[in-house]
DNA sequence: TTCGGTTGTCTAGATTAATAGACATTTGGA
DNA sequence: TCCAAATGTCTATTAATCTAGACAACCGAA
């Protein structure tokens, strides 16, 4: 059921719990959602606790209340992400969202964090782009992702970037063919700071952390990537046998 | 900073924040935390405020408070858990943890449900074993899982593994030299039931949830699992150059 | 030994979350 | 038309969380 002092206020717990059965298709068969007093007893609860829950649910566009009717659902899909050697933002969402878009927050060149001179196989003190990106789908934005390019050789990422609103194009202009993803790393984490605005999460929300590293066909490191997924909107897929 | 009316406790965010900043390294230099009266003044919030979430983490074993001292870090790393063709439970974590060990929570005969019987090609209606593990590392528990092996052709699984510990061991018991994994798929959750007890979690508490199938080398499907990690204490690792 | 800086403990009050109950409003169907 | 079932709104009370301040206990260094 739902725990007490927990420093996570009951409405909180069961608007995370519905969401995911929502998600989960619980409610399929009816598109609706169960009544509150129904809900109440099943949680073991007062209704106006169910209500502060649907509150939330419905503030983040889930659910709708009828009155009179009950509480329809309004949208219970989870993206499927897939993560491989060829892991790129558009095509991955395939044919799962009409409108796809990538946007710039920002682009500055600067001094490489050791983790990622590390990463990339770079000299301590190297200079890097920087670049923050939102990427949306169906204008939900999914993920919010900070990116390293070595300057000396993709010193312009970011004005072509903001021009075709995609790595893989910009690559291609800065004389990259094609190039393939070396190794991610995925943890999750709650969200915080710009994050939450970025990605319009409600605080407590879980965000999903991927950190990658792409390289071209040599082998040699170009990219370093860090994207956090709004973990209730996406799911990311690992295809071993490519 | 931290936000208010949220649902989420002040105290739980700050103890989240912290957290996530121990795992960071933020404060390696001294190994101890700011005084209580700094992050108070740093988060904007009261000194007790800071105290609670202190004492969250103190009751997780991160961080260990010293009157006349300070607050000591007593633990930052999180365990590393590769996901390839070869997953693992034990090789994976290598020499991480000395002690790593599986447990049989239960297993069980039952009619596979309809996901786990079209994830591995089976008609509607086929038996299964289905069995719940617990892993632990240095007997910290790190995740559990849900099986699904084929009754007919691996209907004492349970049995042997609650001898062998291990699922690899098992396989090969069962006439299985080798196996890989077809695809992974990975999100996260808010912990709940079960998982909050047997991996020791406080409520609010992130699961990092794989599911993925395993076939033999003929491409038959032989496994399916669902796996939930403790977020805070494995990130995964996924390695696409292998 | 004294003192500054730290954690530990206590009391009191303000704010937020949850419970409880009553009744209004809206809808679809008998 | 009327009723059952659902959401919407209001008041009041209790419990949990956060703030505020004071002082005790402890440690290391001057």
């Amino acid at each position: 059921m739902v725990e007490r002092q927990s420093g996570v206020a009951l409405w909180r717990q069961i608007a995370d719990r519905m969401r995911l059965a929502i998600n989960n298709g619980d409610f399929d068969e009816t598109g609706m959602m169960p009544p509150e007093m129904t809900l109440a007893a099943r949680f073991g609860v007062n209704r106006h606790t169910v209500r502060s829950a649907m509150a939330a649910l419905a503030e983040e566009g889930i659910v709708r209340p009828i009155q009179g009717i009950g509480t329809r659902i309004e949208r219970r899909d989870r993206l499927r992400f897939p993560i491989s050697k060829r892991t790129r933002f558009s095509q991955g969402l395939g044919n799962q969202a009409r409108d796809i878009e990538g946007k710039m927050l920002e682009a500055a060149t600067e001094v490489a964090p050791s983790i990622v001179a590390e990463a990339l196989g770079l000299p301590i003190g190297t200079l890097c782009v920087r670049m923050e990106t939102v990427n949306s789908a169906d204008k939900r934005p999914i993920s919010r992702a900070t990116h390293y390019f070595p300057a000396e050789r993709f010193g312009e990422m970011g004005t072509i970037y903001d021009r075709t609103r995609s790595v893989t194009s910009a690559f291609r202009e800065l004389g990259v063919a094609d190039y393939v993803r070396r190794s991610t790393e995925i943890s999750a984490i709650h969200a915080e700071g710009d994050d939450i605005r970025h990605l319009k999460l409600s605080p407590g929300a879980i965000i999903l952390v991927t950190t990658a590293v792409n390289t071209d066909l040599s082998g040699t490191p170009i990219q370093f990537s860090r994207t956090r997924f709004a973990a209730d909107r996406v799911k990311l897929t690992v295809e071993t046998d490519v």
